[in-house]
DNA sequence: TTTACGGTTTTTGTATACAACAGGTATTCT
DNA sequence: AGAATACCTGTTGTATACAAAAACCGTAAA
């Protein structure tokens, strides 16, 4: 016989007893672990999800865990079954081909706006920096890990920055949610294949397709912008084919949900 | 003074012992209502939404009501505040503006796929049927407002089949999400422009766009296909935006939601 | 008149009780 | 033995109580 223990978050009580002490509210810390616990591969893709066992698991009440997996049905990562409650979702390798080729459509769409309206100056002049420091970290003929890092975080920054420059509210919402998907996002690639001998050679290409959207943009050639883009995705797309191919376990976080056939 | 009334939600306890008797659950008919409430303008734009307002107007507790505006706030029609709360949200000409290029950038892109892919022959011949229905429904030299809803449910259907023709769930979803915003949807113009005496002249020259399109995917024409689709959604931004200018009150749902400038 | 302060009130955040439902298991009837 | 059924359990849907924070308002002092 199963004994019926009532199943209560340890330390809910507490919780609710503690103010908001300038950190963060239960929703976002739910929210953030559970997407965490997703991403990390520990629920498993395809897995159902009880409410009870994140409320078990992350110390929270139902309420806060509802809107996290709201939250994350809508971002994409979870998907409501039929009779109720969730599941983690699986992607096919060509979900993932589509989500990359929606990413680039979109940011095409983006700059080819931020050409023909115009893009703001100063937005320019950031993207511009934001350049610089990648052909700096570029010149070296092997890169660290740090160096990896970095760049990602500044090719994030220029999409960010291209995205910005449309000045369209509408598109970068959009973007945002395309990019929610960790493989869709414009870095996914280049953590993948970080230790790959031509990783560095790839990095400069990716740049010299980052340098010419720029100057398109800046001189006003809207559909060359937008062309440049959509390639540029197009990348991502060839190598995280190769890894999703080759099936290192955790060189980018997701990685586990994509399957191999469906 | 305010008299310290508790609110409650009337028939709440009722409903609670109502078994679900095949109908519909309250989160469901909450998420209806209060999107028809917004959409039909009974919620202003602008408007601060508070839970409880929405509790006693609907006769539900506030999980349900909460539920609904998590999901209101996805789809677009309310935005977060950044103390708690919801608010309805506005739109100005520019952002209807590029929520329709956005659709018509996403249904270009399904068009082209569609085309290269090659679109399953069941799909393209329904759609084929579609146009056709069309085509008789602009026999007549003048459309009685039977004609129009006609027209608009073809028309829906045609873009529906579209999306489908790329066999894309990614993409569909997206564009689902693109086409949520009332004014964004391919048949947002067909409705407004209803009374205008031009109208029957605009859907013929919208159903000629959509035979060139079908055939460009029929013919595996990928990127005519998805230049046709562009320019398609053009049409409706124009006039769009001229019944926006005109500001008629109630032509579609929602409009009352985009302000004049900003 | 304006501003700072303190209490009041509204509103959201969080937890939880209770109900309805689904799926599985054991039991019983044929 | 097999099938149907009744029960049991786990799970989500719904309602609501309570807490904390923020907005509101009135008063008093500069």
């Amino acid at each position: 016989m199963t004994n019926t223990i009532k199943i209560r978050a340890e330390g809910a009580r507490l919780a609710s007893a503690t103010p908001q002490n300038g950190t963060e509210s239960v929703q976002v810390r739910v929210l953030l672990q559970l997407r965490e616990l997703i991403l990390s591969g520990e629920l498993a893709g395809g897995a159902r999800i009880a409410e009870l066992a994140i409320v078990q698991r992350l110390a929270a009440s139902r309420t806060p865990v509802r809107a996290a997996l709201l939250r994350l049905e809508q971002e994409g990562l979870l998907e409501a079954l039929p009779n109720g409650g969730h599941a983690v979702k699986t992607f096919s390798e060509r979900d993932v081909s589509e989500a990359i080729e929606l990413r680039g459509t979109l940011e095409g769409l983006s700059a080819r706006l931020a050409a023909e309206r115009g893009a703001p100056p100063v937005v320019l002049a950031e993207a511009g920096v934001c350049l610089d420091a990648i052909d700096a970290l570029l010149q070296a003929p092997a890169l660290s890990d740090e160096a990896f890092s970095r760049y990602v975080s500044l090719n994030g920054q220029f999409h960010l920055l291209l995205s910005e420059m449309s000045g369209s509210d509408v598109i970068a919402k959009q973007l945002e949610r395309v990019m929610s998907l960790p493989f869709a996002s414009p870095s996914g690639f280049v953590i993948a294949q970080a230790n790959s001998p031509a990783a560095r050679d790839m990095l400069v290409i990716a740049q010299d397709q980052h340098r010419q959207v720029l100057e398109a943009v800046a001189s006003r050639e809207g559909s060359r912008a937008e062309a440049l883009m959509r390639e540029h995705s197009r990348i991502a797309q060839r190598n995280l084919r190769d890894v999703v191919r080759s099936r290192q376990p955790n060189v980018l976080p997701g990685v586990q949900l994509i399957r191999r056939r469906g």
